[in-house]
DNA sequence: TCTGGGGTCCTCAGACGA
DNA sequence: TCTGTCGTCTGAGGACCC
């Protein structure tokens, strides 16, 4: 079983695949940039508090892994070149590569910039050779290598497209059949003898309970009584691990997932303690959550402000407004309400602002709240002009100063 | 060791109305 | 009228993912 299989083999293909793309952020880092190809390069916060997000072959092979701290992955290597990272970049190069993707089949669910979830039932060819013809044209059009699991249902295909993957070596990625198949029909003989962290879904936190009642591998979890391990981790947790271990997983792939939350957040270089720079941040930080949420025509109705201390307690505070907001003024003014109720004398590490609930900003009964957002609606939309025309950085909130009659007005900097 | 940023989903508790 | 129950909504937090 798995592997690179030819489909002149009697046992039967499951039609779901799981594209994962190898070291995303820093192959295509390597892309512009040749001359650190072979080297230990990793992208993510250099400074003090920074973490990993994305380790070259060879950094890990000295152990560095994403969400690393910096400060342990430059310990671990001293040579490892840090790079700052370009979200603008990735998106690009993701949307390329969902393209391609979405010429094997429409049914294409990204699940995060490097990957994605594709259903080629009703594609040409067997889903086999679909994985190996995904790969070839990701690597000959953008450079980027990636791996494909192909199984019946999602879970075990996302097992295997890890499966697939090479080995990190200092020398650089080794080995790694690039297409691991599960074949139907052998998935509970696959799974069983599986550690149960190898399951989707089961973090440390997890892992502690299940190992505390005896249960290591996957083929113990599939065994055991639903009742006894719904007990130990909750109804709906419960269930759905008792099914993946059993190989049950159901969920379709779904393309054109909408957005159910916009956040933003950030973290200091060092803990703020007073509500003017909390407050001055939050400007920045809703007027970005904002944006966003115009661009891709939605509005949200629960605002929520997330304060992380500088002992790493990490607490919430949200309200539920009247209406959808899709506006920098109103978010920030409801942010800085929830956050006076927030003593920060202790330090601040991390804030963030969070809008759920989001729906299409449509029609619907203005409330008073809803009309004095409305009148800077207007404004919004003509900073997005602005923006568009002359880029992101042309015009800024003055929430940094926030003084002026709205607290945080518009202004251009220097 | 010391933990980013952006998400999703789940659980639990309290308030509230039927 | 009072009390208990149930369902729903909201808010807070935890766990997990990449």
């Amino acid at each position: 079983m798995g592997g690179s299989r030819s489909d002149s083999e009697q046992t039967r293909s499951g039609s779901i695949l799981h594209v994962d793309m190898d070291a995303f952020f820093v192959s295509v880092e390597q892309l512009r940039r040749p001359e650190l190809k072979g080297l230990p390069v990793a992208v993510g916060g250099p400074g003090s508090r920074g973490v990993v997000a994305s380790a070259s072959y060879e950094a890990r092979a000295f152990g560095v892994h994403s969400a690393m701290p910096a400060v342990r992955a430059r310990r671990l290597c001293p040579e490892i070149v840090f790079l700052p990272g370009d979200h603008q970049l990735y998106q690009e190069v993701s949307e390329r590569i969902m393209a391609i993707l979405r010429s094997f089949t429409p049914l294409v669910e990204p699940l995060s910039l490097d990957e994605a979830f594709l259903d080629v039932s009703g594609a040409r060819g067997s889903p086999v050779e679909i994985g190996h013809s995904i790969r070839r044209q990701v690597r000959d059009d953008e450079g980027i290598n990636c791996a494909v699991g192909v199984a019946a249902v999602k879970f075990l295909a996302k097992l295997g497209s890890k499966l697939a993957k090479p080995e990190p070596t200092p020398q650089g990625p080794s080995g790694g059949v690039g297409v691991f198949e599960v074949p139907v029909g052998e998935e509970r003989a696959f799974l069983s003898p599986r550690p149960v962290g190898d399951i989707w879904g089961v973090g440390p936190a997890t892992l502690a309970r299940l190992d505390g009642i005896g249960i290591s591998t996957i083929g113990e979890l599939a065994e055991f009584p639903f009742e006894r391990l719904a007990a130990v981790v909750g109804n709906a947790h419960g269930k759905h691990l008792h099914d993946l271990a059993n190989a049950v997983d159901p969920r379709p792939v779904i393309p054109n997932t909408a957005p159910k939350s916009m956040s933003r957040e950030q973290t200091f270089p060092r803990d703020l303690h007073t509500h003017e720079e909390l407050g001055a941040v939050l400007v920045a930080l809703s007027d970005s959550v904002a944006s966003r949420l115009r661009s891709s025509e939605l509005a949200g109705r629960t605002v929520t402000l997330k304060v992380r201390f500088g002992d790493f307690t990490t607490i919430t505070r949200s309200h539920t407004l009247a209406g959808p907001v899709d506006s920098g003024v109103v978010l920030a003014r409801e942010a800085k309400r929830l956050l006076e109720e927030v003593d920060v004398a202790a330090g601040v590490r991390l804030i963030g602002v969070g809008v759920s609930e989001l729906e299409e900003p449509g029609q619907r009964q203005l409330s008073l709240e809803d009309v004095q957002a409305t009148s800077w609606h207007d404004v919004d939309r003509a900073v997005d002009r602005i923006r568009g025309r002359f880029g992101s950085e042309a015009i800024q909130t003055g929430g940094a100063s926030d003084t002026g009659p709205r607290g945080g007005g518009w202004i251009r900097p220097n």
